[in-house]
RNA sequence: GCCGAUGUAGCUCAGUUGGCCAGAGCUACUGAUUUGUAAUCAGUGGGUCGGGGGUUCGAAUCCCUCCAUCGGCUCCA
């Protein structure tokens, strides 16, 4: 007998060679049924794998994250067997799952697929899954792996045979098809219920762009048709919050083909925005001790060799200039020209930390595949700072940092973000980091403590530190599930040198500062599209580029309703005044769709009691109020929002 | 940059076996209406069918090319 306990403590005793299968089934027949695979001894195995000796087991649902992964895993060979009845010959290289759904990378030699055929192949794979084939797992010896994908003609596979240790080959069969696979997989295909091929796209092999490129078929499935229903729903909704979408409904930006791509024209509702931020950030700073400098978007050749920047970034840098004989770069950070400003504030140690900030306009030259509405493009804001300390300052200064961070992330209601500690790799000193290996772990050091200290959720990744140091990404997620960088706060003890940037200490010696080059609030661009989603549209009052409608029940009422607006305009309110000859109903529906936070409605009785009826957006009447009761709501509302501990 | 898809009015979208002056709704403008908490009625205006080239008696529709956007890949100081 064995002992197997399960997560809840409790443990209970199997004949030796039982399986999770088993296990499972001797619980309740249903839970048997919906096991897609188990986690013994923290490994994800089949469920139909004897389990030799005593172990921790867990077993894995469609509810569990490894659970959904083994049945997309699954499906991944469930598509792969489909695409092999009409595309004889296919080759295949990865089908893994991702996180929702899987995909498969094939090479249909001449073949052609797009997603016309994805209904043929839905509809086989729900075929083959209603067949209910088991998935059998075989241990092949790698000559025989070897064998069976040479006469396959599978090159991919071959490929990664290559790689693989003898006697760790496993190969997975279902109906007919043979993948090499690690596995583990679900028990049979009629878990399947219900599939959705997604997407097609090109991918090279082994993500290497020197490699062919395959065709990547994206796909998802459930085990029940509903749940693709939601999740078809899930999709849809997400387009409706989509920064693109909105930004346009709401006037906030475009593009334009003159302009160029990646470079957003703010439209004046975007301009709001953007003022309301800077505004946010430079109080804050102020309060913190930042000075505020101001720098020009070009500069030489000269300073970029100096800083060590272009010989690392030149591609991603629009070409340069020339004139006077000199070649001159638009700025694609604005580190270097703070480095001159710090040279010439030649300050002492009495003087540091100094903290200079500048909300700097950069332009990057990302690769024209690159560019996704505000997320990505070309010319870009930069909520901005660098920070010159000494090491003994550093701790504090670093983490004065990250509780600017936090704070902001209560102001905007950011509750999903994940700080990534990115550090160097030893071996790489000299080549992709600077030289300097003491320095690297003693900052690194520093920086994990101020982590650990402060209770900041973070994750450590080895090897994607700058090249002047390790670095901290906030990594968020907008409601739309869309990851990615909104901020940074990096470590720098090597460019400041570079500049020949010194300081005084007490000794009368001269020392070369630490910089923190860090910006909270990203780029106006990427924060601004990621605010669009998070609050899809439903900016929070001190954000929204129109904070009240005056809505007049009919013309007779338009003097009144541009005294109020006057009125809440020298409250510094922000609103206007639908002067439209529509009825009530209509410039209400219209509010509402522009998600205007407040309402006015204002006929017979307001102008004759010199009041205004107030409606929030999403919420209807809220009542009668004077005018000076109106202004307090939102200056409470705005108070409230802003001062958060 | 690479693979694939898409590009019709300010916006959302119809319109391909190639064929009358290219359509609808919303928006805008004009008129009527003077309205009480999510769409009043009528009329009018508005399009180089992404740009360029080609095939054809004839192109939004077929071909070539360029540009842009979207979905991925690669990249991301």
């Amino acid at each position: 007998m064995i002992k197997i306990t399960f997560p809840d403590k409790n443990v209970r005793e199997y004949p030796q060679g039982t399986t999770a299968h088993e296990i499972a089934k001797s619980i309740s027949e249903g839970l048997a049924r919906n096991v897609y695979a188990a986690k013994v001894n923290g490994e994800v195995w089949d469920s139909s794998r004897p389990i030799q000796a005593d172990a921790t087991l867990q077993l894995l649902t469609w509810e569990d994250k490894e659970g959904k992964s083994t049945m997309w895993h699954s499906s991944a060979h469930l598509m792969a067997e489909a695409l092999e009845i009409f595309y004889p010959g296919v080759k295949f290289g990865i089908g893994p799952p991702v996180e929702n759904g899987f995909y498969y990378d094939i090479d249909l030699g001449g073949q052609t697929i797009s997603s016309d055929d994805f209904k043929k192949i839905e509809d086989k794979m729900l075929e083959l899954a209603k067949q209910g084939n088991a998935y059998t797992r075989k241990e092949i010896s790698k000559k025989d792996a070897i064998d069976f994908f040479t006469q396959k003609g599978d090159e991919y596979k071959l490929d990664l045979i290559k790689d693989l240790e003898d006697g760790s080959i496993t190969l997975y069969e279902q109906g007919n098809f043979v993948d090499l696979c690690r596995g583990p997989h679900i028990p049979n295909t009629s878990l399947i219920k219900a599939v959705k091929l997604t997407n097609i796209a090109g991918a090279y092999w082994r993500g290497d762009e020197k490699n062919k490129q395959l065709t990547r078929v994206y796909g998802i499935t459930f085990p029940k048709k509903s749940q693709l229903d939601e999740y078809v729903l899930m999709l849809e909704e997400a387009k409706k919050r989509d920064h693109r979408k909105i930004g346009k409904e709401m006037e906030i930006f475009t593009f334009d083909d003159d302009v160029g791509p990646g470079l957003p024209l703010w439209l004046p509702n975007g301009a709001v925005l953007i003022e309301q931020l800077e505004k946010l950030a430079k109080d804050n700073e102020r309060k913190a001790g930042y000075q505020r400098v101001r720098t020009p978007h070009i500069a030489k050749e000269s300073m970029y060799l100096t800083s060590g920047h272009l010989p690392y970034y030149e591609d991603s840098m629009f070409p340069p200039m020339i004139f006077d004989g000199e070649k001159y770069y638009l700025k694609a950070m604005n580190c270097p020209h703070h480095h001159k400003i710090f040279k010439e504030l030649n300050p002492s140690y009495k003087d540091l930390p100094v903290r200079l900030a500048e909300y700097g306009t950069c332009y990057r030259y990302e690769q024209s595949g690159e560019l996704f509405g505000l997320m990505r493009v070309r010319a870009l804001q930069m909520n901005d700072a660098h920070i010159y300390c000494t090491k003994e300052q550093f701790a504090d200064e670093f983490r004065a940092v990250n509780e600017m961070y936090l704070k902001y992330f209560k102001i905007f209601n950011i509750e999903k973000y994940v700080m990534r500690f990115s550090t160097h790799a030893p071996e790489k000193l000299g080549k992709k980091y600077v030289d300097e290996p003491e320095l690297w772990l003693e900052t690194e050091d520093m920086v994990r403590k101020v982590l650990i200290e402060s209770n900041i959720p973070y994750v450590e990744v080895p090897d994607e530190g700058a090249f002047y140091g390790p670095k901290i990404d906030v990594q968020v997620w907008s409601a739309i599930g869309r990851e990615f960088t909104l901020a940074t706060n990096q470590v720098d003890f090597a460019v400041p040198g570079r500049f020949g940037l010194t300081y005084r200490n007490a000794q009368n010696q001269l020392e070369t500062p630490i910089c923190i080059h860090r910006a909270p609030l990203g780029t106006h661009e990427r924060f601004i599209g990621f605010l669009i989603e998070h609050f899809a549209g439903n900016f929070p009052i001190w954000l929204a580029p129109n904070q009240v409608s005056i809505l007049p029940i009919s013309e007779k009422f338009n003097d009144y309703a541009k005294k109020v607006l006057q009125s809440l305009i020298n409250s510094d309110i922000r609103g206007l005044v639908d002067v439209r000859d529509e009825k009530i109903g209509k410039k209400i529906r219209d509010a509402e769709i522009k998600k205007v936070p407040y309402m006015l409605i204002i006929g017979e009785k307001e102008s004759i009691e010199s009041k205004v009826s107030v409606r929030k957006h999403g919420q209807g009447d809220l009542g009668s109020f004077t005018l000076p009761e109106f202004a307090k709501i939102i200056e409470d509302e705005i108070n409230n929002a802003l001062n958060v501990k």
